[in-house]
DNA sequence: TCAAACAACTCATCTATATGAATCCTTCCC
DNA sequence: GGGAAGGATTCATATAGATGAGTTGTTTGA
């Protein structure tokens, strides 16, 4: 029985639970950095005290959520921010399906994000609410153009709290070599495992319309999205704005994956 | 060994795929009614000659996909299209949480729907894709406009292939108890187990204008929603007009369930 | 040197069994 | 009648073990 045995420990919860959540608590610690494998089901079986079914039940749902991934004959990993994961996980904008051809969702394409703005600046009452910090508390602002193919789709601006970033400027911003989840994954040991988007339409304000290429005033997708880690700790929050006349926004609730 | 044992059956998938396959036909057969429970799982296990723990596996994802629902004590049930099942997996609109107060999600209205009209009509070439029937084939046409709180929010354009719904008029749709996919499952015992939503910010329209309390050409946000049963075959197309002004499109996914 | 064979390790599937917890129904007793 | 006690049935949790399949690295042998 190994030093962080759980027999005896627990009361009323299952023993897969309170491993799941001790397995959940190492994550955010960065006992394992994204990427690297965890130990294998037996060992952590014995290092755990519990036997290798229950192991795995503890990682099923961490698997099923996309904090973990499995791979036959080499181990479990923790997710990374990969490209692909950004487009079906996060990312919802797709070019319209209205005519005729291919089912929806097919044809995904990684936008091109053009950065226009990264400066320092205090929080907004919404947003503070959002990430759960003081309102006029230091914030990293940065504006983001998204071009799907040659065109502007998506204005996006995104909100972080600054002390949970430290020393990200512009250039280091700019210079990532993945998404933007993968820096905060990579860099600073924040891994965003699921978010919320709350949409809504409205009159293209002047500033977006110009960028986006439409008329002030005109129907545009709002969208404000909260990113959070582990715990539903919030990370990021981010509003955009997106051009529908050629795309739109898919909402796929727990449909087939690309794998499986 | 029962007689619809699966031994020495098939080569490359595993049991309990083809056992989850096996049941979801019968489903789709209607076997047993929404509401209804299947066999016991120990049953089950001696009925299909597998033991219980690949039954379990093969009911696990039937469950988490919303299909079944087990209870601890009393058994595994076809699961019934009720008002809450509308609320949280089928029914986005929510009072918007700009301002201030309670987390977004919370406080979730069940709409009021007015029948505006009931008429059958001819599929369009749009309409027909999503439902894969030809186009000019028979569809019923349904117009609702729904409530929330004493204001009409959304306006919803329904339609479904006619076929499929003998003997559905206006007197037994306005009926109806319970939900519009209570009604497609009670009566017909068509499941709608998914669905796929679009969105797209436009100018309304008058003729719903009108119906939303808009000025015409405002923003209003767009949904067509094509609804699914077993094996994906679709079974409803929707068009929804939505104003956003008070209330706002949430899309939740793979968060944490009312219940669990 | 190269490639085949092997060993060692991983997760995946499947079985069998035991115990607990929730529910339902019957029986019993006052 | 009414309520308590028991028993039967259900799903939920947990264990232990066997076999299979996929991966990786090493050894073997021509």
């Amino acid at each position: 029985m190994g030093k962080d045995s759980l027999a005896g420990g627990t009361y009323g919860i299952p023993l897969y639970r309170e491993l799941q959540r001790r397995l959940t608590r190492a994550l955010s610690e960065g006992t394992w950095k994204p990427g690297e494998a965890l130990p294998s089901e037996s060992r952590l079986a014995q290092q755990y005290g519990v036997s290798i079914g229950t192991v795995r039940k503890a990682i099923d749902e961490l698997v099923s959520g996309r904090i973990l991934v499995r791979q036959q004959g080499r181990g479990t990993f923790v997710a990374t921010h990969t490209a692909d994961r950004l487009l079906f996980h996060f990312f919802h904008v797709v070019p319209r399906s209205d005519g005729h051809g291919r089912p929806p969702g097919t044809e995904r394409e990684m936008p091109r994000p053009v950065l226009r703005s990264f400066r320092r600046a205090a929080a907004g009452a919404t947003v503070a609410r959002e990430l759960g910090i003081d309102a006029g508390a230091p914030i990293l602002r940065i504006d983001n153009l998204l071009l799907l193919g040659a065109r502007p789709v998506i204005v996006d601006e995104i909100s972080i709290s600054a002390p949970l970033f430290p020393d990200l400027d512009r250039q280091r911003f700019e210079g990532r070599p993945g998404t933007i989840y993968g820096l905060y994954q990579a860099d600073y040991g924040i891994n965003v495992v699921r978010s919320n988007e709350r949409l809504s339409a409205v009159a293209c304000p002047p500033a977006i319309a110009k960028l986006l290429g439409l008329r002030a005033r005109q129907p545009v997708l709002n969208i404000r999205r909260v990113a959070y880690t582990y715990a539903d700790r919030p990370v990021e929050s981010r509003v955009s704005w997106v051009d529908t006349r050629e795309h739109e926004y898919l909402s796929d609730l727990w449909k087939s994956d690309p794998d499986h």
